[in-house]
DNA sequence: AATCAATTTGCAACTCGATGTCAACTGAAA
DNA sequence: TTTCAGTTGACATCGAGTTGCAAATTGATT
C-alpha cells in the first residue's frame, strides 16, 4: 500500500474535540506536522515553525510533541538511526505501517499489510498483550539502490555503510 | 515462542572466526552481553564490566557496541523508550522476534512468529527491499497487568502512564 | 624472547537531543 | 471583563553518546 493510501488523523480536530487548549504556537506546530510530506524531527519542526512565528521556543516544540504523543495523535520513529539520535514524528494513520529505511540513499518508504494486522492479532491472542503502540522499522537497501549497486550487503564490510553513520549495519 | 527457544549467536566464536582482535576488555564485554538474561544498556554493561575489570572505560563500551553492531552480532533496541533515551542490546538470534514492552510494569517479552517471517518476505517481494535489520517493538499492557487493572487503556488519560516516563502512551 | 606496525584503550573535553525550573503570559469559561 | 489554570519563553541542566590524541596492547614476524 502506498503512503498516500494511509489516512492520517486530523490533529486540530482531535485536539479541539478533546478540549485541549489551542494556543497560537500549538496551532502552528500541529499544522506543520499535519501538512508535512516527510517525517519531521524536533529541530526541523522548530525551524519551520519559526518561519510562521519567530518567537516560538524549542521547549514548546518538545512539550507539544509530548502532548501529541500522550494523546496518541502522532507516532514516534527512529528510522533505524539513519540520521543519528533524532526522533521523527508523523500524524497517526488509521492503519499501522512499516517504515523501510534505505541505508544506501536514506530514503524512507511506508508499507502496510494485512499480514501486519494478523501478526498484531496473534500477539494479542497468544500473549494476552493489549497493544497500544507498535513500531516496525526495517533497514536495508531499497529497490533502486539494489539495482545500482553491484555488491550485495555483506556483514562487516566497511564499504557497505559508506558515508552514513549509525547504520546498524 | 519463548525467549529460551531463540538461539543466540556465539559472539566470541563469531569474532575470532572473523579475525577480530580480541582484547581483554572486549572479551569481558562480549561475555557479559552473551550471558545476560535481560536487555543491557550501555551504562549497565559498563557497570557490570567494571566488576570484572575495574579500569574499563565508557568509551570502550560504546566502541565495542559499535563494532558488534556493524558486524551484525547484536541488535539494538529502544524498548519503546520505557526507560528514557537509552538503547538496549542483545546477541542476535537465529530468528527475528518482536519485543513486547508493558507500559504498566515495565516487563519485556519476546515473541517470534512465522507471520513475522512472512511479512518480511512480503516486504522484499512487494517493495524490492533487501532487508538487513528489523526492529519490531510493541507497547501496551501485558497479560498480568491486564488482569490486575480494571480500567482499559484510554487515550490521554493521565492515569494510564502513572510513574513511568516517556511512554509514548 | 624480542621487535614492531597496526590496532585499541583511557582520558577528558565535547556534542547534541531533550528536560526542568520558574516568572510571565494567555485562552476560554464564567 | 475578569479570572486563573494551563501554557510559554528563557535559560540552566541533564545524560547518552562521540571524538581527538597520547599511551598501551595485540599478535604477526623475526
Amino acid at each position: 500500500m502506498k503512503p498516500d493510501r494511509l489516512k492520517r488523523y486530523s490533529l486540530l480536530q482531535e485536539l479541539s474535540s478533546r478540549g485541549v487548549r489551542m494556543t497560537g504556537q500549538r496551532k502552528v506546530l500541529v499544522e506543520l506536522i499535519q501538512e508535512s510530506e516527510d517525517h519531521l524531527d524536533a529541530a526541523t519542526l522548530l525551524e519551520r515553525a519559526r518561519q510562521r512565528d519567530p518567537g516560538i521556543n524549542r521547549a514548546t516544540v518538545y512539550r507539544t510533541i509530548e502532548l501529541l504523543k500522550r494523546l496518541r495523535l502522532i507516532d514516534e520513529l527512529d528510522l533505524m538511526r539513519l540520521n543519528g539520535e533524532k526522533h521523527f514524528y508523523e500524524a497517526r494513520t488509521n492503519v499501522d505501517h512499516v517504515h523501510l529505511a534505505c541505508f544506501e540513499c536514506g530514503k524512507v518508504e511506508e508499507f502496510s499489510s494485512p499480514l501486519f494486522e494478523r501478526l498484531k492479532q496473534e500477539i494479542t491472542r497468544v500473549n494476552g498483550f493489549t497493544i497500544r503502540v507498535t513500531r516496525l522499522e526495517v533497514g536495508g537497501r531499497c529497490r533502486s539502490c539494489c539495482a545500482q549497486v553491484r555488491t550485495p550487503i555483506e556483514c562487516g564490510e566497511e564499504t557497505c555503510c559508506k558515508s552514513l553513520k549509525n547504520l546498524n549495519c
